[in-house]
DNA sequence: GCTGTAATCAACGTATTAGTTGATCAAGGA
DNA sequence: TCCTTGATCAACTAATACGTTGATTACAGC
């Protein structure tokens, strides 16, 4: 499978984008299917145009895209860009779960923290994998 | 494997927290190993106090926790927000994936979107598992 | 053409956020 | 004790985000 290139930008954006509760709602509502605005907009009790908005945020973040139907503009998910943020997350999360499984990882969290930092001078700083 | 419940407002703090580059650089530092609020600060041209409050942002969000070590307060990751993040998206990708492998799915770019949306009148909100 | 419906655009108020600088607190070491 | 180091607190500014209401565009059907 081939992965698109996100950018740090995309990432800012996407990340941002589901951290709004209407927007996570909405993108649960499109894992079962497309819809339109309006049925996007009948759960919630803001206004239809404060909706819009927050679509036009989920595309500006790639995570959905819209397509046309005569005066309707249904919406559907773009599970690919859910997929970069997973694996961006996972990247991280599988090093330090390795890390924790490893004996430094152990001393660091039983031995003194005084005696866990003289134990790991590990002072380098971020490489990219 | 126990999940901790992660409610509505965590996610919404753990999301915004990875919307910025700042802190997600942190977050890959940290995957490597604990490290003071010096430390990840050195890469960065912003202010020691800009980092810090950063780093704020991120225990808030219950994605790194600091211990205390004589004036130093070493940041360590917590892997357990992370996988629940990836947990929120992945159910919904999942989804979307699937569905889009079935037959609506290739319907639904095929045909009218006004048919596919009658085939699915699932508009049930949002369950927490 | 006219009307109704779907959706966006525009302008605005308010709240939150990221950054700054200066001051303060806490702990070790000479 | 005094001084240095690590880190946070406090106050402030600029920019951005979320929601509102009112106007406007785009299309379908009569």
């Amino acid at each position: 499978m081939i992965l698109s290139p996100v950018s740090d930008a995309d990432l800012d954006r996407a990340f941002a984008a589901l951290a709004d509760p209407v927007r996570r709602a909405i993108i649960a509502r499109l894992s079962r299917g497309a819809a339109t605005v309006n049925e996007l907009a009948e759960p919630f009790e803001i206004s239809k145009q404060a909706v819009s908005k927050h679509i036009q945020v989920l595309e500006l973040a790639g995570l959905v895209s819209r397509t046309r139907d005569a005066q309707r503009r249904p919406v559907h998910l773009e599970a690919a860009r859910l997929e970069a943020m997973t694996g961006w997350i996972d990247r991280y999360r599988l090093a330090a779960e390795q890390r924790f499984r490893s004996l430094d990882a152990v001393l660091e969290r039983t031995a003194s923290p005084a005696a866990s930092a003289a134990t790991t001078p590990n002072t380098d700083k971020e490489q990219q994998p």
